[in-house]
DNA sequence: TGTACATCAGTGAACGCGCGTTCACTGATGTAC
DNA sequence: TGTACATCAGTGAACGCGCGTTCACTGATGTAC
């Protein structure tokens, strides 16, 4: 009856197939990039012959847009299964490093370089979503504060206690959740300082200076979890 | 008598040609993305035919080669100029931002998505190198510390202490410079914490949020600055 | 100042390549009676 | 269980495109006497 989910030989055929399309592209995109993405050597690659493919993805920008959304999905679910798991905001640190590090292209599909043109598939940002409300029940736990109160009052023009007063108004991106500002800014930092050791890492820009990479990720979320953000 | 620097017209012509061959690449990786950028099409937009462009880029890698070079020794004389002017490690951070901001399809060409064969040209590194140095002064300047004597010595085992141990042997990306590993740390986390905040912005992931990632950023830079990194 | 020569910018044609994509077709797989 | 038909996977040829790059050549610019 479900229209989705038919399960004929031909159905689970046509799904594996598609699979294995993208496993190869994967690989063409670790070896060469995103950019060099191609359907024919892709089929060339699978045995077959290139307008095969044309029965299994409308054309190349429809399997790039998979390929995001994958993306998107895998690390959507890596955050909400180490959440589940019980991980607190470390726990789900750790997770993200281990999501980036296992495919750097992934990665970097989903936080590298935008093409100028290319506009990722809009439930992307509902995927983003999810994350977010993830991390953001971790930063909550994390520290659970009186909502919306400054934590500084006597230092109304701090720019740290600024951004708070600036997130208390700016509050449209979180909808209804009722985390208070204090955990915005503590979830805002956690991604941007994570995301900052990640992409120079990965990008290469330690290579060559001799420190552990790892062990900065750990300083900075040791610095996170402090009290003070 | 100097070869470089030969002043003939002609010589004149052809740095002029060669500036405004990378200028329409620029205008070019603008609109779509380095990996779409081709000689045919700058030369057909600077009204030549393709073959001439060869007369001054023994081909595509070399002009892509000089682009990445230009994007480092931009950034670097940036920094290195707001340094001469006096800038604090304040002033270097809007520096960077200012200069990412500026023209973000150069930022990603340094610091974005790396592609899987090409590898920068030798010199960037020295360049790397140089910035660092500007920065590590900064850093220095900020906060003088007995160099190598870790902060907190009751707490040996905390991750940040853990961390300065670990650069405290692990220097050998900084020379000889005096630095001790305090600044050392602050400079890593400086870079890493503005690239956080700077790479998600420009690459659009806060767009649609609503709150200011300049604010984002003045309080990270905040949280560099107090005495505690 | 004027002529003879060398240098060099730019052209147009051409080569080979791989790309995305369309289309008419073959042959195998599944379905209905 | 067997036949008749519909569905669909995959092929090979073809189209047009733009790419990087080479090469022989023309015409203008500069140099030497």
């Amino acid at each position: 009856m479900a229209k989705t989910g038919a399960d004929t030989p031909r159905e689970r055929y046509r799904a594996q197939l598609r699979e294995e399309v993208k496993k190869h592209a994967w690989e063409q995109i670790a070896t060469a990039g995103a950019s060099a993405l191609s359907l024919n050597a892709i089929a060339k690659q699978m045995g077959l012959s290139g307008p095969a493919l044309y029965r299994y993805f409308a054309g190349r920008d429809e399997l790039i847009t998979e390929l995001v959304r994958d993306a998107y999905r895998s690390l959507a679910d890596t955050l909400a299964a180490a959440a589940a798991a019980g991980a607190d905001l470390a726990g789900l640190a750790r997770a993200l490093r281990g999501w980036a590090l296992a495919d750097p292209q992934r990665y970097f599909l989903v936080y590298g370089t935008p093409v100028p043109g290319y506009h990722a598939p809009a439930d992307t940002t509902a995927i983003a979503d999810e994350m977010m409300r993830t991390l953001l029940a971790a930063c909550v736990a994390a520290a659970p504060d009186e909502p919306g109160v400054p934590d500084e009052p006597g230092t109304p023009d701090a720019p740290g206690a600024r951004f708070d007063a600036h997130l208390d108004t700016h509050r449209h991106w979180v909808g209804d959740h009722p985390a208070g500002s204090a955990a915005l800014h503590r979830f805002l930092a956690f991604w941007t300082r994570l995301h900052g050791v990640l992409s120079l890492e990965l990008a290469g820009h330690f290579t060559g200076m001799g420190f552990d990479p790892g062990l900065l990720f750990e300083a900075e979320l040791a610095g996170l979890l402090a009290p003070r953000v």
